[in-house]
DNA sequence: CACTACTAGGGTAATTAGGGCT
DNA sequence: GTTGTCCTAATTACCCTAGTAG
């Protein structure tokens, strides 16, 4: 399996967090606790804050790129992401593909 | 692994759960042996977790989002949902989101 | 068979949570 | 009232080698 890359962390480490707002990362914990920040708990109790909220409250641009039309219709999904896929819609958007597609056009 | 789509359970490898929950995969394994999780294990002594109770635990870690009122229709997809789409985007579709809206159009 | 990527196993440094305090 | 720092206990990350998956 040659899928690990890890370019864009959909989730960051406190530590992470905490240097993106220039903060200790015993702030960042309080936002947390406080219910600022909405993380993800570790069965340990550590946190792991989803990139989604962390940019938006940044305002990075999460605009992304407006869909260019380029030609790339020749890359096919292997099995195993398709299963993968579908586990995920099953699991998460109700087995609604559509709703998939909303939260993608979205970003 | 042949994987036709039906309602077979999808099987994570170590890595893959690693980067789910945005840690080391050794610490998946320590989770693994302290019972946390609960993995088939190979003859061999390697082992792959279930998506099923994965996407479960990162849903438990969710300290229930703000009821923001919405006065919508339509369910807007959590926090966790879309930082595992993401994943599954940046990991298994080369991180381009038509190739996914392509694969749930088709299948 | 050979080959590459991944995993298990352990051992040690680095983070994190938690409370309390400057 | 919020943030930063000091402390301890617990958890995690990174180092290694041997064996497995594909």
């Amino acid at each position: 399996m040659s899928e690990t890359e890890h370019e864009q962390p959909t989730l960051y480490t406190p530590s992470e967090v905490a240097q993106f707002f220039r903060v200790d990362p015993k702030t960042v914990t309080r936002w947390a606790r406080m219910g600022t920040l909405h993380p993800i708990t570790l069965p340990s109790g550590h946190r792991r804050y989803p990139a989604t909220e962390i940019h938006e409250l940044l305002k990075l641009g999460t605009a992304k790129q407006p869909a260019d039309p380029r030609p790339d219709d020749d890359l096919v999904p292997g099995l195993r992401a398709l299963a993968v896929l579908q586990a995920v819609v099953r699991d998460y958007f109700d087995g609604d593909p559509s709703a998939v597609m909303k939260a993608l056009s979205q970003g």
